[in-house]
DNA sequence: ATCTGTGGCGCG
DNA sequence: AAAGCGCGCCACAGAT
């Protein structure tokens, strides 16, 4: 339907379409919709084809059969699917064809092939940004109008679109396909395509946990909030009466100090003669006096009421009745993902916040962790022979890092304190950590600090090593990379000015880090695959960097841990080969570990 | 009345 | 009172 634009309205006739340019590489798909909520706007235009050729398909008349046709006609020639933004789509595609398995569908994903090409890169971008547009003129030269999307919201169907909307459906496409076919040769170059197919497939499982989202019991939630009230009006209480020398006080008896405002904090302990220049919890509780402690306990109150308070269960959605968080798969420089509205990743871990998710009647919830993923990632990495063996015999890392460097035995139960030590420098120095840091995270002077961090070093001497390599070598190359071959370049932190001390560190931690992101993404891929492949009742509903969350139906639960486990081993093991992947599982009615 | 940056803090 | 990394959300403060 090259330069016409007529409306196919079978999905025999995009059958047929798809038989006219079944000899392109791949094909670039997109949609228009009413609006942005697959639970409540509806599908308008399902548009395919390739740079030359494009057929606009009025989606609602099609019907849901036209995904079937798309998915095996590429199936049939091992093609892929190019979206930009694809998670959208696929909502989008989910709520229109729900008997569809979009698992199947062999996505790749234009915006984020761009974000890992430019990651860490960006200032140096012009037309700076990763909507289709800025793409499609800084590869194609093509210029879209994205105001056109207007006419899409307020369109009742397909035949209230006039010609504008129609070329600018069909444009999307060819600009999409010219992208991607840009961007295939610059994936090659930079050793990004692996990384480019991972987030091309885990583009259905993210965009599937979005559609399913979280249950939530709304009622214990609130009371968590009821009760922070409460503790947070006799917290004020007791700092009116902690305060009242250096305070005023209205008609009603409350004082008149903001708590939440660190300036006048800051003013209000100074005239009690308590000095700060910071209202950090540490600081706070170092000075032990009793107005800064109490401060410290009101603070919690106030977290809760503000960040996890009733805000909170506004995210709950009206037709589903869970909350559906929004994952940006590359979130993070790392290549981590990140969750918002409402952030899904920083829930309380306390089990009375954990509790309030509760699987319906009739399901589960598993919880997937990866266990000590980071440090086995870096036992990986830098071959030190005790992390090694440790990870493959099993046993007790920090307490085996312990006794090395105190050269006294320690377990759980024998010198606690130094296994806790030995603990916080095995997270630390992961992540660059100096002797002063250490000294603050585990209560000792900094010659103390330096001393342990020297004896660590010198015990793990293949550690240092790495990390000092790794370091260098990235520095020198202006960029690092994770087991999977994703990039970080130094550029953006450059140009922010940030310090060598500062691009040192991320040096250290970047490969870690996002070698995790690696491995989750890709069991999340297989494991959203298998489920559909097995018609389980099993659905991805959280991910928190190193941890699944699945919801699964009681007759189905034991089937479905099994392939989550598997697949999240098996993920793992694509990079971390030489050490073993372990998982730990915990299943129950509500979500805890 | 909004916008932007900052400090603080929840998570891994 | 941050030279341990990565996020997002909140309230405040100073700006427009």
């Amino acid at each position: 339907m090259a330069g016409g634009l007529d409306l196919l309205r079978t999905a025999d006739a995009v059958r047929s379409f798809l038989e006219t340019v079944s000899d392109a590489p791949f094909l670039a798909l997109d949609t228009e919709t009413t609006g942005l909520d697959p639970h409540a706007d509806r599908l308008l235009l399902l548009q395919i084809g390739t740079a030359t050729a494009q057929a606009l398909v009025d989606a609602q008349a099609a019907g849901p059969d036209v995904v079937r046709v798309i998915l095996e006609a590429t199936e049939a020639k091992g093609r892929v699917v190019v979206l930009h933004h694809a998670k959208f789509d696929l909502k989008m595609l989910a709520s229109f064809a729900p008997e569809a398995d979009l698992s199947r569908l062999p996505v790749m994903d234009t915006m984020l092939s761009e974000q890992a090409l430019l990651n860490g890169r960006k200032a140096h971008l012009l037309g700076a940004g990763f909507g289709l547009a800025a793409l499609a003129e800084r590869y194609a030269g093509m210029g879209l109008d994205k105001t056109v999307r207007e006419g899409f919201v307020a369109a009742p169907n397909v035949d209230a679109l006039g010609e504008v909307e129609l070329r600018y459906a069909a444009r999307d496409v060819e600009a999409t396909y010219k992208v991607f076919a840009a961007q295939v040769p610059l994936l090659a170059d930079e050793g990004l395509t692996r990384i480019a197919a991972i987030e091309g497939a885990a583009s259905w499982a993210f965009a599937a946990m979005e559609h399913a989202g979280m249950p939530v019991d709304a009622v214990a939630w609130g009371s968590i909030v009821d009760q922070a009230d409460r503790e947070k009006a006799l917290a004020r209480k007791v700092l009116d009466v902690e305060f009242k020398e250096v305070i005023g006080f209205d008609l009603f008896g409350y004082g008149n100090l903001n708590y939440d405002s660190d300036q006048e904090v800051i003013d209000a302990l100074g005239r009690l003669g308590v000095k700060l220049d910071s209202t950090r919890r540490e600081v706070l509780e170092s000075t032990g006096h009793p107005a800064a402690i109490a401060l410290v306990g009101y603070r919690e109150h106030q977290k809760i009421i503000s960040t996890y308070g009733r805000r909170f269960l506004e995210h709950i959605h009206p037709r589903t009745g869970r909350i559906h968080s929004s994952f940006k798969p590359i979130g993070a420089i790392t290549g981590r993902a990140s969750s918002s509205e409402p952030n899904l990743q920083n829930i309380p871990a306390s089990s009375r916040f954990r509790s309030c998710f509760k699987a319906p009647p009739g399901k589960k919830i598993i919880a997937a962790d990866y266990s000590g993923a980071e440090l086995r990632i870096l036992a990986e990495m830098s071959s030190d022979p005790v992390f090694m063996r440790t990870f493959i015999e099993g046993g007790d890392l920090h307490a085996i890092v312990a006794s090395r460097i105190f050269d006294t035995p320690v377990s759980k139960t024998e010198r606690p304190e130094l296994r806790a030590r030995a603990k916080a420098i095995n997270f630390g120095l992961a992540y660059g950590m100096g002797a002063g840091g250490l000294a603050a995270q585990i209560g000792v002077a900094t010659a103390e600090a330096e001393q342990l961090l020297e004896a660590y070093f010198r015990a793990f001497p293949a550690i240092r090593g790495y990390l000092d390599r790794t370091a260098h070598e990235a520095l020198r190359k202006g960029f690092c990379t994770t087991l999977a071959g994703r990039k970080h370049w130094f550029a953006d932190l450059v140009s922010s000015g940030a310090d060598e001390g500062a691009r040192v560190r991320v040096a250290k931690n970047m490969p870690i880090q996002g070698t995790n992101a690696d491995m989750i993404k890709l069991a999340m891929a297989r494991i959203a695959r298998a489920l559909a492949e097995e018609k389980l009742d099993g659905r991805l509903i959280n991910m928190i960097h190193d941890e699944l969350v699945i919801e699964a139906g009681e007759g189905d639960v034991e089937r479905v841990t099994a392939i989550v486990k598997r697949e999240m081993i098996s993920a793992g093991a694509a990079f971390v080969r030489r050490i073993p992947v372990e998982v730990d599982v915990h299943v129950g009615d509500v979500w805890q570990h």
